[in-house]
DNA sequence: GTAGGGTTAG
């Protein structure tokens, strides 16, 4: 049998994986040199690879290094083909696997690490045809019975989405061990069918910490986020061990269900158990705290970091944004670069939104283009929807529709939503039309293409086209979603969907709303009445209009939360203009401070203003939103 | 000294 011989890492290059620059990187490699060391070729391997898995952007260097060796171990080359399918570069991976195959002086021929990383590579760039040569070779070297081997077969055909391939890898495992079994889970939940990852999860023997967090993962993963938390609190009472991965999933989980106090949970039970700070979970608070509204506390948070990513100051920027804080988001992206930090597609998302909320169309149109001249990134649809949006909001409607019109792709259904939204800002009855049209052209049912267009015409009184549209809404089968807020009383979460009166306390809260009407009216409020559908009396509009979900849970949290606390409400559409006016009006008159999150993003009302304003949140209870509607 | 689970948008 070969004897293995293992070397422990020499305490010099382990001093690598604490050094921050290059130059730090090569006053140790100075060392290494004077003193000999890399003159043993285990410990070359070592440098070589410490170096290039220590952060992607040192590989060059490594490949440098390489460059001047001729006989590189198995194991550097092993390493060399791990760290490229890390990097932005999968492909250099097959380099290395050419050298080991090809390697005349040493007589190299491929391991069983070589297969397991190699085929990473092959699910990093989802290349599917090179992934079953490469399944080909893992058979020609013998090495399919391989339990490392088949998890990374496992892992790579579900990242290649062949979910039928995983099952007979996994199926040809004698005994696969827990590793493996966890891959399978993991690669049901990734390929849809989460119930048969979770029937696995239930039926495995034996269980450890990574498994349960796949088991997690999976449910955040495909948006069902209620059973991710359950899974999670198993876990607590079953006594597994919670590490920094199971927290950055459960509080991914709460992000998504915002459920900003279960999140603050999270937070202190980090900081309470010494859970490791990684730049992931730093990044997974930042995000949750934004998008549950508390964006002090995820600037604190941010700021608070030793080290920031892209992931990291994207959340933070996109956090800024969808809170109203569009400068603040700039500056931010600004600090961003300073540092050196290349930003991505998606942070240019979270630009382009700051420069939506505030109307800064050419510093917005400046960024779009220098994603492609500075960065060489494509924009994606996205990127073109919000630069819509954003000529669309500045009431520039041609400007919006030329763009639509140069876009290099066929223009989808949110780069005509954003056109149509801005119509029915600017009231434009033939841009609207045409939005619409092309929207229903791509989607059939789309109710929101047919309300806003319908508002588009009730703002010009044009009521025999508000029927026609209605009833061909009604022959398509079109359903106009409900509005639905929900709102957050001791603990208790009262759900509001519009024209339903079966709450226990509706009588109160219709008298409150009374109050507020009066009260609106004395200030010289005037219903802003053009978004009420219907060919009815102004009066009774009014009424309509003032049973907006949204109103209704204001007034619910006007009579039930009593003191500072500031009133919650969560809807599933975006806010009407004139709810919108009246929120901000009750912020004053009632001396209130509301945050509405929208399908959209936050609106902030504090003193009869809109943003700027300190987020205070002062509930502690825990709770689950309903299912109902969509958040 | 090499092998599983995690974060940003839509």
């Amino acid at each position: 049998m070969k004897s293995v011989k293992r070397i422990a890492k020499h305490p010099t290059i382990s001093l690598l994986n604490s050094c921050t620059t290059l130059k730090e990187m090569k006053q140790i490699h100075a060392q290494l040199v004077v003193k000999g060391i890399l003159n043993n070729p285990h410990f070359h391997g070592q440098f070589v690879a410490t170096i290039a898995l220590h952060n992607t952007t040192n590989l060059d260097y490594a490949n440098k290094l390489l460059n001047h060796n001729n006989n590189p171990t198995l194991f550097t080359l092993n390493s060399m083909i791990r760290a490229y399918s890390k990097s932005s570069t999968p492909s250099k991976s097959f380099h290395f696997y050419a050298n080991i195959l090809h390697s005349n002086n040493n007589n190299l021929s491929p391991d069983n690490y070589t297969f397991t990383f190699l085929v990473r590579t092959c699910a990093q760039l989802q290349a599917h045809v090179t992934g079953l040569c490469v399944h080909g070779a893992v058979i020609k070297h013998g090495f399919e019975l391989d339990p490392h081997v088949q998890t990374g077969l496992v892992f790579m055909y579900a990242e290649l989405g062949c979910l039928s391939s995983c099952h007979n890898v996994f199926d040809g495992a004698v005994e696969p061990d827990l590793v493996t079994q966890t891959a399978m889970l993991n690669a049901c939940a990734k390929c849809g069918d989460i119930d048969f990852a979770r029937k696995m999860f239930d039926e495995m023997p034996e269980r450890d910490h990574v498994t349960w967090n796949a088991m997690i993962a999976g449910y955040a993963q495909c948006g069902r986020s209620r059973e991710a938390l359950d899974v999670f609190h198993l876990m607590q009472m079953e006594g597994v061990k919670l590490n920094e991965v199971s927290m950055v999933l459960v509080l991914s989980a709460c992000t998504h269900l915002q459920v900003l106090d279960h999140g603050r949970w999270v937070h202190a039970y980090v900081e309470r158990y010494k859970v490791r700070m990684t730049v992931t979970l730093g990044t997974a608070l930042v995000d949750m705290y934004a998008k549950c509204g508390n964006v002090d506390r995820a600037m604190q948070v941010f700021w608070g970091m030793k080290e920031r990513n892209v992931y990291t100051w994207s959340s933070a920027i996109g956090g800024l944004a969808m809170n109203g804080f569009g400068e603040e988001s700039l500056d931010l992206f600004n600090d961003m670069k300073r540092e050196g930090v290349q930003p991505n597609g998606i942070t240019f998302i979270s630009v382009l939104k700051g420069c939506s909320v505030v109307g800064l169309v050419e510093e917005g149109r400046k960024h779009f283009d220098s994603m492609r001249n500075v960065y060489g990134i494509g924009p994606q649809l996205e990127h073109y929807g919000l630069m819509v949006d954003m000529y669309g909001r500045a009431g520039r409607l041609k400007e919006a529709l030329n763009f639509i019109n140069s876009m290099p792709m066929r223009p989808h259904v949110g780069a005509w939503s954003a056109l149509l939204h801005a119509c029915r800002m600017y009231k434009n009855k033939e841009l609207g039309e045409i939005a619409q049209r092309k929207i229903v052209e791509l989607e059939d049912k789309n109710d929101g293409a047919y309300v806003l267009l319908s508002n588009i015409y009730a703002d010009y009184k044009n009521w025999e086209s508000v029927s026609s549209l209605r009833q061909t809404m009604k022959a398509k089968g079109v359903k106009k979603l409900p509005g639905c807020s929900v709102i957050e009383v001791d603990g208790e979460v009262h759900e509001f969907i519009v024209g339903d009166k079966s709450h226990p306390r509706y009588d109160e809260i219709e008298m409150k709303l009374e109050e507020i009407s009066k009260c609106l009216r004395l200030s010289g409020y005037v219903a802003n009445t053009n978004p009420v559908l219907f060919d009815i009396e102004e009066e009774e509009k009014e009424d309509a209009l003032s049973k907006h979900s949204e109103k209704v849970a204001i007034a619910f949290g006007l009579i039930s939360l009593k003191g500072v606390v500031p009133i919650r409400v969560v809807m599933n559409l975006r806010i009407c203009w004139d709810c919108h006016n009246v929120a901000k009006m009750i912020s004053k008159i009632f001396n209130r401070e509301i945050i509405v999150r929208d399908r959209n993003r936050f609106h902030h009302f504090k003193d009869g203003f809109v943003k700027n304003v300190q987020v205070l949140w002062l509930s502690f209870t825990f709770w689950y939103p309903p299912i109902r509607g969509e958040y």
